[in-house]
DNA sequence: ATACAAGTTTACAGCGCTGTATCTTGAGGC
DNA sequence: GCCTCAAGATACAGCGCTGTAAACTTGTAT
């Protein structure tokens, strides 16, 4: 069974096939009648457009190749479905790259592999720094996504990492905490992310009129949940008091969690955890998880609309967006009004 | 800067496009020293073949569909991965198109809209019923997956939800549990996978020789974790006695475990819970969770391989294939050391 | 009636690549 | 020296579609 094309529509309707190509696309000047006939004979031949053929002539694709570290991880998963419903209403599809953050597989995602496949690239990069981008990048539209490296060349859209983490050391300030630490510094492998977040909680600190205490910046073995837990664990071990903790990401609110639990310590009364992403690992922890939450929706729709403006045309240099945050305010924090239990809902308090 | 071309390698080079074309695709039959020539050129200029323009000729795109309810749930995203990373290892890569389950988004699916768009479509159906599937799907190759509807003419992955059910009441059985729930029926939304789930957790109890209590399967009002939580803690409520609850996934097995912390009954001591599809959930919830798994990487290959073959011309009725599935183990259940203190003759943990 | 504008429809080239058929060349056999 | 043959290289058509420009058809003003 052949694939009906275009010239076969065409001649059941006794048209040139560029009429049936004007019916397709809603032109205008096209007579009714006529319409009508050769709608009939897509209808009866059950014509679909050969979208392959359509891009090589007008060398749009109506694809978008979205590259992140892990499909798997909430955040990501998230972050992709946010993408693709955004590219979905813009009429773009997307097309998944996984990079597992190894450099070989970043690079891969600019060298044009995709050549025509894709009109334009949103990246998440983790290994690659901004001189191989800036190097690599050819000419396909890219936003990048992240606190990654960033050439002024591309566009970038972001949360402000620093500010997020001082507001969120603020927070725990205002209940009283004194004694934060901050959890993410992995051994040999200081990520850009944990980088902004660790500034931030030090500047929250600072603005307070606290002096950052060293030792409560915990290092963590690996990006396991198992590890920070350990992390956590290590430190109550070695004496170390401790009223409050900012964590890089949920994963590792999650293994804290469990350290507490483990060492008798309640959350939050004890000490107070608090998360990073607003994941949905936060809705199922023991509390729930008190999180910095990306606007993930607007992250998607920045990063769109930068995106789709350059395959429309734009040619200048890099434009940097920040998005909003907020704090989604769960059970691992004490509550505002401090005898009330929390409700592990949704709603955030907004911010930025 | 246009892209460059196959006539411009030709060009630079001083050869036929036909002959860059064979230098691209390693055509044995060239001359070494010509070969090294064009090479040069394609390095000098950056060549990249235009895969649109490669595809209206091969007629081939390398690409599958990837057509899924929800990007972002875990078991979904964890699949998704799978399948992604073994479609890479074929050459294939995957757009992902969400459904959310809904019927029109469904039918899209099989409507070819993607015409000439991919070689193959993946496909988890959720509302669509068998005889749609078989009436829309025209003849691009198709592998179903889940438990859903399962024309005999399409091929179609999943595991053995009526033996893993039964096997994990026996597990509980094993235990010494005597009064195990049942935790998934959605009122007004009975889904395939729910349907045989509880079929066999039917089937386990009366091959154990108790009788189902209908009072032990609990109706939920939606597939939140919430909604499960609260249909637990009304079982609870109404005095119903519970020492055990199967539960259709890792969701509601959370909110179930938040229901009995909440009335104050210890896990797994007081009630055993055992989730579905061993989702990254279960590492987060306190206690873990013990969750039937079903071996998603099996599923992955399987399927990849069914359509592959179809693909590549197989003409055939619909293959039906099972892949193994086991019993993840955590702080949900008993430890098998405590089980030890009740007699019970049926295969352990594994299964397939 | 004539000219002209606006509305309709069509012919045709060509997007960038590959499959097929064909041509060229040099080596080897007689 | 002539013929054959396989390897190496090429010409050319065409995948299915759309953009452009040109042709044709009305309707209206002159």
């Amino acid at each position: 069974m052949k694939r009906v094309r275009l010239v076969d529509v065409a001649e059941v309707a006794g048209v040139s096939t560029k009429t049936v190509s004007n019916v397709v696309h809603d032109y205008p000047h096209v007579a009714p009648e006529l319409r009508r006939r050769v709608q009939a004979a897509i209808d009866k031949l059950g014509y679909r457009p050969n979208l392959t053929a359509r891009r090589l002539v007008t060398g749009r694709t109506g694809m978008i190749a979205l590259a992140i570290p892990e499909i798997d991880h909430p955040y990501f998963s998230e972050l992709s479905r946010q993408i693709a419903e955004e590219a979905a209403r813009r009429n773009y599809r997307v097309i998944i790259e996984q990079t597992l953050g190894k450099l070989d597989a970043e690079h891969a995602v600019l060298e044009d592999r995709e050549a025509g496949l894709v009109d334009g690239i949103i990246f998440h990069p983790v290994s690659i720094g901004a001189l191989s981008i800036a190097k690599l990048h050819h000419d396909t539209p890219l936003v990048l996504l992240g606190e990654g490296a960033m050439p002024a060349t591309s566009d970038h859209v972001m949360i402000d990492n620093v500010a997020a983490a001082a507001e969120a050391v603020h927070f725990l300030l205002r209940q009283g905490r004194r004694r934060i630490a901050f959890l993410g510094v992995v051994e040999d492998d200081v990520t850009f992310s944990t980088d902004k977040r660790l500034l931030g909680y030090q500047q929250g600190l600072i603005e307070a009129g606290l002096d950052p205490d060293p030792g409560l910046v915990l290092s963590v073995r690996d990006f396991s949940s198992e590890a920070s837990g350990e992390a956590v664990r290590a430190a109550l071990d070695r004496g170390v008091s401790i009223d409050g903790i900012v964590c890089r990401d949920d994963k590792f609110a999650a293994g804290a969690l469990r350290a507490c639990a483990a060492a008798g310590i309640s959350v939050p009364d004890g000490i107070a955890v608090l998360g990073w992403d607003d994941t949905a690992i936060g809705r199922y922890t023991t509390p729930s998880l008190t999180s910095v939450a990306p606007d993930k929706s607007a992250l998607a729709s920045t990063a769109l609309e930068l995106l789709t403006e350059r395959i429309d045309g734009f040619r200048g240099v890099g434009r940097h967006r920040i998005v909003p945050h907020g704090l989604t305010i769960r059970g691992s924090t004490p509550s505002v009004s401090a005898a009330l239990a929390v409700p592990q809902g949704e709603p955030a308090v907004p911010s930025a």
